[in-house]
DNA sequence: CTGATACCTGAGCATGTGTTCATATATTCA
DNA sequence: TGAATATATGAACACATGCTCAGGTATCAG
């Protein structure tokens, strides 16, 4: 059965130039980090790659808040912070909770507001 | 002519019931990142929320590649490398260095890489 | 020059994403 | 119960994104 796809670089055979040393990217293949984790990588900050959801986590940041308080703070419908707010959670990122009518929500990730902050710091720093 | 968007949310008054505190957003408003840098902070995560680009500045991060290198350590198409290698460069992130046939690539932003490691030790951390 | 190698780039395409709109559910109050 | 409020959700749409494919540029060898 034929390949799938042509990518036949499987093995090594880069180019057939010396490169900076002869088996320096075999080398390289060995402390690669482990499959799947670039993929969950990627999609961690993915989720912060999205301005509407970069503010939510801001605001939340500051404490719970219900969602129409959300919506009013970053400026956005109630309908789609309320999409965003389904994807935050089933990502575990954040949590509701009832109370009455309304649904608060908090940031329930450490790991998330330390990546946000970290990333804000090189942000406004870079834009000195 | 009449506004794109309906959002009437403009001043404040987000639901008719009693929040956390009565002037608890207003409070929060003013401690708002400043404007745009919500979108210059997901712009940053966005760059690294795709995991071809995420194994780009991994293998980088072990220093000077050229670009079939790259392909080859990524495994994926050189075509593919170097549209992400475009992105990455128009960006900052990364440098270019013509070597005869060949073109290194470097990283070239101490930023994105500790952004890189502290998500990596998040990702590794929480599937243990 | 010609050919070969290494990389770049535009077009096209399939897929993913974020929003709006309409509607549904849940809770409270009268 | 019925109306009003607060949130959730599905469908649809416009737009972005990442890849492949087919060429294009740059460099070097002969």
């Amino acid at each position: 059965m034929a390949e799938p796809s042509k990518l036949t670089l499987a093995s090594e055979a880069p180019c057939d130039v010396e490169h900076l040393d002869p088996n320096a990217t075999e080398a390289r293949r060995a402390r690669l980090i482990p499959a799947g984790a670039a993929e969950a990588l990627a999609e961690t900050f993915r989720v912060l790659g999205d301005p509407t959801r970069v503010r939510i986590i801001e605001v939340l940041a500051g404490g719970e808040l219900c969602v129409c308080d959300i919506a009013s703070l970053v400026e956005i419908s109630e309908s789609a912070v309320s999409h965003q707010l389904r994807l935050l959670r089933n990502m575990r990122l954040v949590r509701a909770r009832r109370a009455g009518r309304q649904v608060y929500y908090t940031l329930d990730d450490r790991h998330i507001l330390s990546l946000f902050q970290q990333g804000l710091r090189h942000v406004t720093e870079e834009r000195r």
